[in-house]
RNA sequence: GGCGUUAUAGCUCAGUUGGUUAGAGCGAACGACUCAUAAUCGUUAGGUCCCUGGUUCAAGUCCAGGUAACGCCA
């Protein structure tokens, strides 16, 4: 049995994430993980909220609370909506986590001892109103060049020149508004991530299966201009870990975090932890998955995200543990995600552009958005989803194509031989060109599976629905059952083994209606098929079932257009 | 400004290491069927594979230059 060591990138905690941000990680992740467990493997799939930084203690203070109590609550949310996906993690952690907290100074700790952080001197702007430094992005004023009285502290939206902080003509707090700043000498740590440059380099160099999109990023960071650049890994805020060296104080770090890019993936192995401790195991349980010294040798681990995350998982977070000198467990597939785009532009969590996930449960149940995002994943670059395009989908391959095979045949059955499975005649040379036939398609679907290939593991899976259809096309059981009931019969029974077969087999990518259908059959357990012709003989005769309610409703012109109008401009909140 | 990705039928996309008449789904037209969510199945029609030049017996596929869209970095 194979274990595989799932993560998805962890989603920022200040605010509902949009569909865009749901089918770069979470969702196929998702995917991934159900399909490995119903092929009997052994599956962590972890995922957390990312809670530290800047925009927390920012959306905080907007909503009137302590960022502590603000993170908490978004984290319920978030935890909320991703069960409404259907998101099946074995842990939904934290990154403020006590386990993170301890992690996090721990490989601080440790790549200190291995010579591998530098302390620095810089310049910082540092607001008295605000009893805080600001980052550059927090800093506004008029633009030196344009006059642009809205330019940022590290750019001009308007004339796009880059600027400092101190090149603002009245530069004033973009949170509290106040002038009265100051500049302050501060230090800072950052991990010398050129020092592991080499490492890095070969590292990448032999992930020769990885995506084009994730392997051209990591060289891009790595070869480009002056090569790769240490990063600062603290920052002067109040909410975050605390900057130690392991569990020790670290001199002149004191009222300092870490920077939120650090510690947020090491989340990914601080959630393992959570995990034990959630399911009273100890941490034998969950060193096995993360320490290839402890029994994670024969683990498989495989990271999902969006383009923008790669080079923090290629180069930043993989610094993080060979800096360490211990023996962590390494990203063995980096599977990485363009984005999608929404009616012509970007989905945006700033602008509310775009549908968001709690929007989106309102709509329609969680099987119609998988099935859409997932066979449309932005793999080879990025893709847009319009109005028009899902409706059609939605439409066609799950009511007309997977939802109408179900109904017609359970209906056929219901009417002709009541709600029993038929007997009749054995299997004939058209019912084993049909098991043939689709052995060849599982193999095929399998395999695009395990690559992750999550379009065309979708188009093999509808392909899959399309052959029970033919099949009933061609052998016609209503013209059969006039002439010879007991071969109808037959076809009737081979009929409803394939709603059992298709239900398994789409499980990964629409779990509910996967449930549904079994329950309509009277499944109890879900077995991955291994041969099909066994497979295909388990519903016999006298086998009670039930004619399911309609599987997948259509989408009607009048909510496409509605819900077009309704989702043209921004959120209101 | 530097770099990256993309450019294939009306739409969304496949096209492995260059190799016979470039594929799929949707949409369209026509036909078959009538069990079913007016569902299904079949047939057909649609392409100077962004442009120019080059390498080769052979280029959608490799090389050079250009154009366009998007993105990343500064």
């Amino acid at each position: 049995m194979a274990r595989h060591l799932i993560t998805s990138a962890i989603p920022y905690i200040n605010g509902i994430k949009h569909l865009g941000n749901l089918v770069g990680s979470q969702l196929p992740a998702d995917l991934f993980a159900r399909y490995q467990r119903a092929r009997g493997n052994e599956v962590l799939f972890l995922c957390a909220t990312d809670e530290h930084g800047t925009p927390a203690e920012l959306a905080a203070a907007k909503a009137g609370k302590p960022v502590a109590e603000y993170c908490a609550e978004m984290h319920a949310v978030q935890a909320e909506i991703a069960r409404g996906f259907r998101l099946s993690f074995d842990h939904f952690g934290r990154s403020s986590s006590r386990q993170n907290h301890a992690l996090t100074q721990h490989f601080a700790g440790r790549l200190a001892e291995a010579g591998l952080i530098s302390e620095v001197s810089e310049k910082q702007v540092y607001s008295h109103a605000d009893a805080r430094f600001l980052p550059d992005r927090y800093i506004e004023g008029t633009c030196p060049n344009c006059g642009y009285d809205k330019a940022r502290g590290d750019q001009c939206e308007n004339c796009t020149k880059q600027l400092d902080p101190t090149d603002l003509i009245d530069a004033r707090s973009a949170i509290s508004g106040s002038t009265d700043l100051e500049v302050r000498e501060t230090k800072h740590l950052y991990l010398r991530q050129s020092a592991l440059k080499d490492e890095l380099d070969a590292w990448i160099e032999s992930k020769t299966d990885w995506p084009v999109l994730t392997t051209s990023i990591a060289k891009k960071w790595l070869h480009d201009g002056d090569g790769l650049r240490d990063r600062g890994i603290t920052r002067d805020l109040d909410w975050g870990i605390p900057v130690r060296k392991g569990t020790e104080e670290w001199p002149g770090m004191e009222g300092k975090v870490f920077y939120v890019w650090f510690d947020a993936p090491i989340e990914y192995i601080a959630c393992a932890g959570e995990w034990a401790e959630a399911h009273g195991l100890d941490d034998t349980d969950w060193h096995r998955w993360w320490r290839t010294d402890k029994g994670a040798d024969d683990v498989r681990y495989t990271q999902f995200m969006g383009k923008d995350n790669v080079p923090f998982h290629t180069l930043s977070f993989p610094a993080t543990l060979i800096g360490s000198g211990e023996p962590w467990k390494m990203v063995d597939h980096l599977k990485s995600f363009n984005y999608l785009n929404y009616d012509g532009g970007q989905f945006s969590t700033s602008q509310g552009r775009g549908i968001f996930m709690d929007q989106a449960l309102e709509l329609l149940p969680a099987d119609y958005w998988r099935w859409w995002l997932l066979s449309h994943a932005p793999e080879s670059s990025d893709s847009e989803f319009t109005w028009e395009n899902f409706q059609g989908s939605v439409n066609k391959d799950l009511a007309d194509v997977l939802g109408n095979f179900v109904s017609r045949i359970t209906k056929f059955c219901r009417s002709k031989f009541g709600e029993f499975v038929p007997g009749g005649s054995p299997y004939g040379p058209t019912e084993d060109a049909l098991i043939a036939d689709l052995s060849v398609r599982i193999e095929r679907y399998a395999t695009q599976m395990d690559a992750m290939e999550v379009r065309k593991s979708a188009q093999e899976l509808r392909a899959i629905w399309v052959c029970g259809n033919e099949y009933l096309q061609s052998v016609a059981p209503w013209t059969t059952y006039k002439t010879d009931p007991d071969t109808a019969a037959m076809q009737t029974r081979l009929g409803l083994n394939l709603a059992h077969l298709f239900a398994v087999l789409s499980a990964p990518f629409l779990p509910d209606a996967s449930t549904k259908i079994l329950g309509s059959l009277k499944i109890k357990e879900a077995i991955w098929p291994r041969d099909q012709s066994v497979f295909l003989s388990q519903l016999t005769k006298g086998h009670a079932f039930e004619v399911p309610d309609v599987l997948f409703a259509k989408v009607t012109d009048e909510q496409c257009e509605e819900w077009k109008a309704r989702f043209s401009g921004v959120r209101e909140n």
